[in-house]
DNA sequence: TTCGTATTGACTTAATTAAGTGAGATAAGA
DNA sequence: TCTTATCTCACTTAATTAAGTCAATACGAA
């Protein structure tokens, strides 16, 4: 599931004050920067996140639809009264159901 | 002209001593690893040295034909005689003969 | 239950590709 | 001559892909 870790919901969070390049995102964290892209990567792949070449950077921002679609996929799954993003955490961290949001 | 850079030089001069990693060439350089990918590509496309991918690692060596090669092309531009590299250099540098050896 | 044995997933290291910069050479025009 | 425009080439930065490690989970058999 791509909001199942916590470093992309980091991301998802920074996306939301504004488009970022990559290399942005990764020096808010302390991790490498193949790993950021790898975490890049599952987001686009989930629709939460698109991509724009400028240059030398890949600038990301949100996807408008997306997280409205995630936002419907956990009301199904939980009842939008429980879908907070911290209790879902357990659920979520379960391997194996990474089809995801799209 | 592959053999135009006195870095190239380098490198074949290394090689000389026995197969390297791309990543041990580029620890003997104060240079960054894609100038150093990008001078061992010249000396590929060259046919002066060879790879074998090795799990993560790609292990350069001289191609032995290859300075043979080179060697003869020297002898007919210059006379055998005078084929120094040192004196060659300035030959060398000229822009625009970069057909190599090949 | 317990012990291998897979599988998953976040991560690192190794290396590269792509894009852009800057210095030196070349050539054409005023 | 001077100067301006163009080209080449070594280089850097930005980002990624590929390969491998490691810890946690899941799972079937003894």
């Amino acid at each position: 599931m791509a909001l199942a870790d916590p470093t992309r919901r980091r991301i998802i969070e920074m996306l939301g004050e504004g488009a970022l390049a990559a290399g942005e995102i990764t020096a808010r964290f302390e991790v490498s920067a193949p790993a950021i892209s790898q975490h890049l990567k599952v987001l686009k792949a989930a629709g939460l996140v698109t991509v724009e070449i400028s240059g030398q950077r890949r600038i990301y921002r949100l996807e408008p639809g997306g997280l409205d679609t995630f936002e419907a996929w956990v009301r199904q799954v939980r009842g939008f009264w429980t879908a907070s993003l911290g209790r879902l955490e357990q659920e979520l961290a379960k391997p194996g159901t990474d089809e995801g949001v799209e």
